[in-house]
Order: structure tokens, then sequence, then C-alpha cells
DNA sequence: AATGAATGAGTTTTCATTCAT
DNA sequence: AATGAATGAAAACTCATTCAT
């Protein structure tokens, strides 16, 4: 054994999906190439269409991966549905949780969709649909109630989603332009901040529900 | 004049810069080749390196024409301020209107970033820092008054500008899942809801100042 | 294996090498395609960059190659001198000999400096010092004190070094205005007939060591 | 008159010529652009086709210009034949001088046969020939009469051109191996010492003939 | 006489993938 | 399971030259 890099006690498989999380998120899926993947994962070239039939494939597998994890713990929230403000927190301590495991991920999932891939923005959209089916229904009824304006789901669902993905796409430029860094304590707080955002807005009333429990 | 396809009308520099526009936007600059391209422009394939020296010019070209148009919509509102909830629509209706007139622009500006090109990254970095330090003063001071929360910049203004930026770059996606179309009429009153929602949230009082409805 | 032409039994390496040794000669590094250089190995395209890395690195695999013997020639006669004399004729045969093995690579070593390679001319100047520094303790005190006139090292060592040389870079001008060919026979006197004059002049008395006449 | 370099009151045919001959002496004819050549002769690109028809058609009146100037000097001496030695040294003295005003056209005139230009390459071995003709009768007949071994011009005859030519074409590299200036008064000497090597080697008798007049 | 935009064939290099071992 | 040599297509880019003005 004589590689030069990496975490070598993990199997071959999970290193190349690991250096592949790693180099599309931070140059593109288009612009990494094999080779460059098959040295920072330490394994030979033939080895990643060996596990997953092509780069194509590779990227299938990590997406796939992906959406699988996203699913699980949206659908864990819809299948305990409580009221609504709590929903609205509980999804979004969730996909913090979620992105915070693997920010590279989201970056790769959100923003990769090779042109020459139909059947993978098929299923990307297909996942999301099916997400939004069980998501939508845990707030579109009550805050219709609650809300004193016409409420406009295309408008906010969007705006609520981005609100949490965009700091992890955004992060290094968002620390750059405040100079700070987002640590442990930050990740606390930063659900219910979303959530107070999104619920009443920058000048809203306070919220009676605590923050970070 | 044989040239056969494209707008003819316009200049050959132009063409390029449409044509990558679109093809970049659509497949992303590492996937899009200058062959493709060249084509696409109905221009000679010597033409893109004439013009812009490399393919990375040609999208330095690109993403600076954006941040100027930017720029130059950003400062003329800080240029003149108002009170900051009118200050928070006018600039929502300023940005929607200009990422209306170029919604492709929109994703290769916040989207592409060569991995090697760090001197683009620069420039974006740069323009980007340069235009917060004009619009932040714009609420900034006044919403810690008015709040009745602790207002946290480095997550509130993120979250303002992504919910327009996230509506461009997803929808093709949101106009699929919601199996509708964004029209003039809806563009409208975008711009307010936006507001409306950064202001008071979902559940919030209804604004006096309501615009298009 | 169905490979169209060349020494096929050598392996692909080595027959890159030879194609553009003869290559390289006759056109030069900068006028030879590598497109014709793989045409003339009889291999893939690719194959070239594949072991060398690119142009260049072959062409600097084939200077390194031919210093390197040039080296070995050289230092094996520096480490056993003998009398002045001697050490002139061991060193005209010996680098007659080297230099007939493959005069095309003589062509290559001594002529081609791309510009856009400093690392291999920084490379060329320190082999060349480095067996100077060797050679010239060979001649340089005895001829000192035998010589009736003040001897210049930087006038009769070009020279010397330029008589053998200049022979192999020429060869075919020189046979073409003469009208005859450099046969065995020839370079079997050659290298005493260059130092003879070398040591003695046109004009100048008939050596006591007469070889091959 | 905007432009950046090069000797502007001359004309452009001028300038680009000294251009090319810089140069192709630096970087070799195939590694030069008519690009890079228009920009250091301070000319526009077309001008160069203007002027000589086409890439080749400039080197080709380059080569021609050089050896005009070679047939001028050596038939200048051919027409007045003296003795033997005085033939020797008036030679050396007139080929060291043209060769000192443009080393950079040695070079070129010397080392550049493009494979695509066999009428460049008749020319030159024209050219050659029928100078040897003229310059053979200068030394031919005298020397065999005087030499005490059996005298071979193909062997003496190219040795002497190539340690006046080596000298030129080798200087930066021997100038640095010796760490070294040649200047006016090492040329002064310079065409003695090589008639002096040439006539009676570097163990020979002092020559009658002074050296540098 | 002079310009510079435009051309198209050419260049070197890199790519993802395959295959024999 | 694993290797690394080999492939052929495609990549970005450069070239000398031409042409309308």
């Amino acid at each position: 054994m004589n590689r030069e890099n990496g975490d070598m006690g993990t199997e071959p498989r999970e290193r190349i999906l690991a250096a592949a999380t790693s180099l599309f998120a931070r140059q593109g899926y288009a612009a990494t190439g094999v080779r460059e993947l098959a040295d920072e994962a330490g394994v030979n070239l033939s080895m990643i269409n060996y596990y997953f039939g092509s780069k194509q494939g590779l990227l299938k597998a990590l997406i796939e991966r992906f959406f699988q994890r996203y699913s699980e713990v949206v659908l864990q929230i819809a299948d305990s549905p409580g009221p609504f403000e709590e929903n609205i927190r509980r999804f979004a301590r969730a996909v913090v949780g979620l992105f915070r495991e693997d920010p590279d991920m989201v970056r790769i999932a959100m923003t990769e969709l090779p042109m020459d891939m139909p059947d993978l923005a098929e299923f990307k959209a297909a996942k999301v649909r099916h997400l939004l089916s069980h998501v939508y229904p845990l707030f579109l009824d009550q805050v219709q109630k609650m809300s004193e304006r016409p409420f406009e789901i295309q408008v906010a669902g969007p705006a609520f989603v981005s609100s949490i993905t965009w700091h992890f796409l955004m992060r290094p430029v968002i620390q750059r332009i405040f100079e700070m860094d987002f640590d442990d304590a930050f990740y606390e707080t930063f659900p219910d901040r979303i959530a107070d955002l999104f619920l009443y807005g920058v000048v809203g009333r306070a919220p009676e529900t605590g923050k970070g429990d």
C-alpha cells in the first residue's frame, strides 16, 4: 500500500464518493476529470467505471443518496404533523441539520444538472415533487387561515427553502463579506432565526416560542 | 454574407455574448464547447478568441457586464434613500426588473465560478462587497429600531436576496411543480410580495402600502 | 495487434523516441506536429502525452538521453587521462563514435532550444559546463607548456568541438558539395584527421602516432 | 503615431526585416508567429504579406540578403588572390567582420531550412557551391604542396569554416561557460587566432606574421 | 499604402472509456 | 478485484492568410 492521500481505511467505493463530493462541489461536475478524481480518492482510474459504470453514474449515485436522506428527514416530519409554527421550526431544524452534515452535497444536488442526463433531471424533479406533496400540507391549510394577506405558495415556498439553501451555497462568500465564521453556536439558533423571519418578517412581532430550545 | 443562423442583424461580438449567455445558463460554462458556441452565434470559431482572448475571457466579460448593470441599479437607489419600507420595496422592484431582463445572466453570474479563475472570484467578491456597503445603510439603522427581535444582517440579508434570486434560478422547476406560468401580471406584484414576506412574514400584519391587490 | 507501420517489434515508448529523433532532426522541433509524429511512430496520438506529458517533455527526454550518453563517453576518458596528444585522439574517436551512432540526436541536442523551455536551456548549459570541467584538465595544463603561442581555450576549445560537430550537422550538405559519401572507411581515419588538424594545422608537421594511413 | 517600440524612423519594410532577424534567430522561424513579428516591428499584421508575400517570402528575403553580402565579401578576396597564408587570414578577417555585423543573420542563414521550402534549400546549396568554387582555389593548390600530410578538403574546409561560424552560433553559451565577454579587443585578434589554429594547430610553430596588425 | 475583422485549417492537449492482463 | 496501457473523439486555442474598406 503506497497510496498518498485520503482516508485509506474506508472502502474504495466510499472513497470515490467522498472525493467526488468534494471535487464536484468545488469545481463542478463538468470541470472535474476522472483522473483527478481517482487521484483524490487514491484509487485506480478504472475503478470509477468499475463501481459506477460511468462518470455520470457516479453523479447519479451521489444525487440519489442526497435525496434519499432528504426524503427521510422530511417525511419523518410529515408523518407526525403538529401545529403550523412548530412544523415550520421542525422543518428548518431538520433541513439545517441535514445540510450541515454535508454542505458539498447540497451544492451538487442543487446545482448540477448535466444537459445530457435527462433521466437525472426527471429523477430530481420527481423527487422534489414527491417531497413537496408531503410538505405543503403541513403549512398550506393553516397558513391560509392565519395570514392577513393572500398567501401565494409559489412565492413563499421557494423563499423559505431558499433562505436555508442559499445560506449553505453562499456560506464562503457570506463569511468573507461579514468577516465572520459560522460556528456551532450560530447553527443552534439559525433554524429559528430563519423560521422567525419566514413567519413574522424582520419587523414582525416577537415569537412566543423560544429559540434554540 | 453567407451566414447560416442566428440573429444576423447584430454585430458578431454581441451575437457571441448572446449565444454564450444562453448556452452557459442552460448547460453550464464548463459543459459548453466553443465550437457549439460559435455555431449558435453564427460566427467563425476563431472569433471567440479574437474578441475575448479565450473562453474564460468571454465568461469574464459576461459577468462583468452583469455586475456593471447590477451596480447601476442598486447605487441609483442608494443615492436617493427614503424610509426603510420604501427602500425595501424599491430595491425588490429594481432587482426583479433587472433580473427579468436577462434571467440567463443571473444564473451565470450567480453560479459560475471556474476554479481556475481566481481573479474572477476576487472580482465578484469585491463587486458584491461594494454593493452591500451601499445597500445595508438603507436598511440597517432603521430596522434595528423597528424590529422587536434582535436583527442579524448575516441571516436576513442573504435571505432577502435569495428570495428574489432563487426565484429566477429555479423558475423552470417551480413552474413545472405548480404547473403554472410566470407572466407579466405575476411580476407586477411579485416584488411587493417578496417585500411583504421579508417585512412581515407569512402571518404578519397587512401592509398599509399594499400594491397590486 | 493491428498496427499499421513502423518497427512494430519495439515498445511504443521507444518508437515515439525514434520517430521524434528522425523528424525533429529533419524538420525541426517547432515544425514537427504531434500528429505527424504519432503516425511515423505507429502509435496513437495520445500516447505522446501519455508517456512524455507533452511535446516539450518528449524533446526534453531526447536531449537528456543524449547528454547522458555524452557524459558517459567523456567522463570515461577523463577518468583515465594520459598524455596530451593521446587524450585529444581518444576524445575525437569517442565523440565521433558517439555521434555516428545517432547523428539525428546530435542535430537536435545542438540545435533545438525552444524559447519557452528555460529549464531545458539551463539543463543543457549545466551539462556542458560539467562536461567541460572534466575535459579541459585533460588538455589545458599540458598544452600551455607545449604551445609556442599563447593558448586561448575560449577559441581553441569550441574550434575543436565544432570541427567534429559541424561535420555531422552539415554532412548532407558537404556530401552534395563534394559529390561523395562518408563511409565506414572514412570514419576510421576521420578522428585522427581532426586531431591532427587541431594539433598541427594544415601545414604542420606529421604526427608520429599516425593512425589509419 | 502611437507605436510602442522599435526604430520608428526607418521604413516599415526594414523594420519587418529587423524584427524577423531578431525573432527568427532567438526562437527559430517555425516558432515565430507573424502577429508577434508585426508587434515587434510596430507594423500592421497585413504588412508582412503585403511586402513579402508570405512568411516564407520574408525568410527567403532574409537569407538571400545574407548570402548576397557573403558573396560580395568572399569574391572580393577571390578576385585578388595572394599567398596561401595571407588568403587564409584575409578570409578569416572578412568573414568575422561580416558575421559581427549581424550575428542573428548568421544563425538564421545557417540553421533555418524549412522542410516545405525546397527551392530555398536549393538556393542555399547553389550559393554555397558557387562560393566554394571561388574559395578553394585560393588554398587548395598551395596547401597540397606545403602540407606534410595528405590534405583532405572535405575535412579541413568545413573545420575551418566551422571554427568561425560556431563561435557566433554558440557565443552566448561560450560566454556563460567561461564567464567572459567578447569585446572589440577580442575580435581584433580573433581572426588571426583562428587562422593560426588552422594553419599550425595548437602546438604548431609560431607564425611569422603578427596578429591584429 | 494601410487597416483590422474575418476565415478555416491547423495546432497541442485532455477527455471518458475500454481492454488485456 | 484491480491495474495501467491504449484508444479515438473532442477539447480549447493559434496559425498564416485574405478581403473589404
